[in-house]
DNA sequence: TATTTAATTGGAATCATTCTAAATAAGTTG
DNA sequence: CAACTTATTTAGAATGATTCCAATTAAATA
């Protein structure tokens, strides 16, 4: 979704040495569509370059982060993901399934740049615009939960399954 | 800097029962100005309550967050943190120092809602505007590090310290 | 080419978070 | 109120992503 070359440049100009390694890492990021984890970037690039680790990867990534370069977006604490696309854009993410999604507008951030800076002198390198809520199949398996939970205190409203009880007598709040 | 009663809402309405454990953890984040992790969540409370346990801040922590009645601010993998803040604002966030601080702004979001239903379905419940930089110190402090790394390239230029390039000569990058 | 410093490596170590099974509390029904 | 059902809490063990380490290799520079 980036330029490679965007992001090596990135390393470049801040004096970090281009090494084959970061090279393959910042190719993979500019290939990507999606929203990967460190371990997804890892997996794409170990499979034709078998010799690479597991550090260089987080240590290539972390570079480009605090460069501002790729941006991390936390959801749920399981993995963290990075976001390549340079294009302002807003993240729709899913309080549920922790899906992130990709969606096309633009934030007047130019701006808020000149506030900031006089504000606290803070140094506008980019931004993270995410909307956190329920996307469409999240909110299907929410109704679903709800029913089911409905249908469970009053099984007598029921013609022919006395048998349902048992079967998703599962640990309700928690669907993950 | 939230209504504890607004967090307890939250959960009762969601169908959570409200016991002694989160009723504290409510008022602890409503308590709070900063964007406090789970561990000072954790302590904050512990030691008025002894023996609350680890696993119910998280559980809790957890709730409240699918609820989208707090947001997690992730920043360079070290901690999560949560802001608690249910005002519009953005957080800026040092990319260097991973510092947190509010800044009083409203986005638009009323305007998107509408789009976001139409396109995929989504559900929109909170938002989180970063803009990711550098604070003001660690503009200085990168300053510094790049003066000292002409110096330490430059050693004649300069008229009595030869002893510098072994005093600091740390790892450059990674300043953290 | 020699020298210096940065980057890579793989495996061990760390540590936040989740999981688990047992105990307890909340809510509900008769 | 007593019995029952289900949610919640708890302590400690387990997990697993990420970082750290010492040794090696590669880049850059003169």
């Amino acid at each position: 979704m980036a330029q490679p070359d965007v992001l090596l440049n990135a390393l470049r100009q801040a004096g970090y040495r281009v090494t084959d390694q970061r090279r393959r890492v910042c190719e993979y990021l500019a290939r990507t569509q999606g929203h990967p984890t460190p371990y997804q970037v890892y997996a794409g690039i170990v499979e034709k370059h078998p010799d690479i680790s597991r550090a260089t990867i987080y240590n290539t990534l972390n570079v480009l982060r605090e460069l501002g370069a790729i941006v991390e977006i936390g959801m749920g604490s399981d993995h963290t993901h990075y976001d390549t696309n340079p294009a302002p854009h807003i993240n729709l993410v899913c309080l549920r399934c922790h899906t992130i999604t990709d969606f096309p507008a633009s934030f007047p951030m130019e701006s808020l740049g000149p506030m900031l800076t006089q504000v606290g002198g803070f140094q506008p390198v980019t931004a993270r615009v995410d909307i956190l809520g329920f996307c469409r199949d999240c909110q299907a398996r929410k109704r679903a939960e709800i029913q089911d939970a409905w249908r469970r205190q009053h099984p007598h409203e029921i013609a022919n399954d006395e048998s349902a009880n048992d079967e998703h007598a599962g640990n309700l709040p928690n669907g993950e």
